[in-house]
DNA sequence: GTGAAAGCGCTAACAA
DNA sequence: TTGTTAGCGCTTTCAC
């Protein structure tokens, strides 16, 4: 277990100070090129590389930004972060994850445990609400599809325009009942508009727009049984639009268990269009958000934050992807 | 902008050294009530904080694991960093992402940024080879699902009979024109086992073994092409078992473009069995993998590693999940 | 062009 | 029981 080598060695090996040597690192002030070459020399002998803590402590940053999300493990989020730690990466950035099950205490002490760390910092995409930390510190923060605070710029996809083309792709096809799924409204999210779009457009059908809540974090099988609710009270469905596509398709296994089979007797659509999910089930009609752009827009507010400037929040299209579902 | 509090600040209100307000920070050495009050107050009174750059530089610990994976956005592999990330946050460590894209470049560099990072460890289930970083650091590492060292532990499901499970499966059910698919042998890999499983199971019947390779890393449409020549090579095929659950997917979406119907004319059985593919594919029959027990236990051996302590490797049961498509 | 010295915020010998 | 001091590895001002 050799300790690795400090700038120290490297500069007592090359005979100059360690002033010298860190100016060679930096490309920094004058230096002779043979003073260059005998450090370079030095640290190549050495296997120098610097360390990043020092580094840190000095500059006051530490090239790490947090992301705070649910779960990496849904495929609309593993997309997103995916994405996001590949253009963090390219502009030298270092993604931690922050994983907060929705769970609001533990979203806010990954919070205070990624601050404590010095990140630059943070992308946030959590669904919990009233989490100091984000109120009582100044970092830089963009948020995903979730309003933090009027002073947070949030990137989100075109909720209304998406629950607009779901609903009318329904209508279209020639639903007469049709039902929204969306998580309950305790806080304000940019995703109630697609809830509004249906809401909207049903009236001006001269349809009831009926929700169902489902919580984002609840387990499937209390999920698939809040889903089957629908189908005894509404015995008459005939089209269900879901907030998101796993919603989409534990309805279509649900209404199996009626007896009803879609397409035939239902319709159903998205939301979300994740890659992974259009591989795995490609029957399904749904709303694709953008999301690789929805990563790099939010990065790219980011750095734009963090080199002074303001930014504000910004909106991306949806596509209705035609599956067989409706 | 105010600068946040450091430990200097605490100590002055408090009317105490440096010293002690560290003491009373780290619970360490003698200390009066009183003293210990007082400093408790400036600390409340301040909200400090202590930097934890600071304390690293100084303790030469970061808190920091590397995740080294081909990406996040695959079911396995998300379902897999979200419980390492859950394991290694019960244990104070937080998690730094490191998707290689299966790009060996990349990962190697990825390996020194994080080495720069000063980690206090990593875990890598990239399908690189020759990666020289991991022999140059004595840093402890944990691999899942991947052979980098004989000095490094792996972590893997019991590949042998999952293979042997799949192949059987596909017997029982009749099949006489068997077909598998893993990606190219072009280092050794725990997944190779499902192959040799495959082939020692067919002799057995008499029957030949087939393998089709199909890259991990290409595109949904290149892998899509390759399985469908398996089609155009061998129609007289009634069975494919798959390394993974995409490609099972993509099998039966090739299939059907021959005219041949999933289960009816060819049974299909695919390996990974993440709860996202089952949720969004649950007809698939397929190979799960105890993937929470891998995490937890790559997170248990590497902790005992950070502790001094030598560990081997480990290999976890796997599980037939039976669907309708074998 | 290069070196000496101070300091980033924290911890831990050692002394008092 | 508490304070003084040095040092983790690096950067940078200032002097030469």
């Amino acid at each position: 277990m050799v300790k690795p080598a400090k700038l120290d060695d490297v500069a007592k090996l090359a005979g100059v100070s360690k002033n010298t040597a860190s100016r060679v690192l930096n490309h920094r002030g004058y230096l002779s090129q043979k003073t260059i070459d005998k450090v370079h020399a030095a640290m190549a002998e050495l296997n120098y590389r610097p360390n990043v803590i020092a580094r840190q402590l000095y500059r006051q940053q530490t090239g790490l930004v947090g992301l705070v999300f649910p779960t990496v493990n849904n495929p609309f989020f593993a997309e997103l972060e995916a994405a996001l730690e590949k253009a963090l990466y390219i502009h030298g950035f270092r993604a931690i994850m922050g994983n907060s099950e929705n769970n609001a205490k533990k979203e806010e002490q990954y919070l205070q445990l990624l601050l404590d760390h010095q990140i630059d910092g943070l992308i946030v995409g959590s669904h919990n609400t009233n989490i100091q930390g984000y109120h009582s510190t100044n970092l830089p923060i963009i948020s995903i599809e979730r309003i933090v605070s009027n002073q947070i710029p949030v990137v989100a996809s075109d909720n209304y325009q998406g629950g607009l083309l779901a609903t009318q792709r329904l209508l279209d096809a020639g639903c007469q009942h049709i039902i929204h799924t969306n998580y309950p409204q305790t806080f304000p999210s940019p995703n109630y508009d697609r809830q509004a779009a249906y809401e909207d457009q049903m009236r001006k059908h001269g349809l009831t727009p009926i929700t169902y809540s489902i919580p984002f974090d609840e387990p499937e099988s209390t999920k698939l049984q809040k889903i089957r609710q629908i189908f005894i009270d509404h015995p008459e469905i005939d089209g269900l639009f879901a907030d998101n596509d796993t919603n989409a398709r534990l309805t279509i296994t649900a209404a199996a268990t009626f007896g009803k089979h879609c397409p035939a007797d239902l319709k159903v659509i998205g939301y979300d269009g994740a890659a992974i999910t259009r591989l795995l089930f490609p029957e399904l009609t749904t709303i694709q958000q953008p999301i690789s752009e929805m990563a790099t827009t939010a990065v790219n507010l980011l750095i734009q934050r963090l080199n002074g400037h303001s930014v504000s929040s910004a909106t991306l299209p949806v596509k209705l992807i035609s599956g067989t579902t409706a």
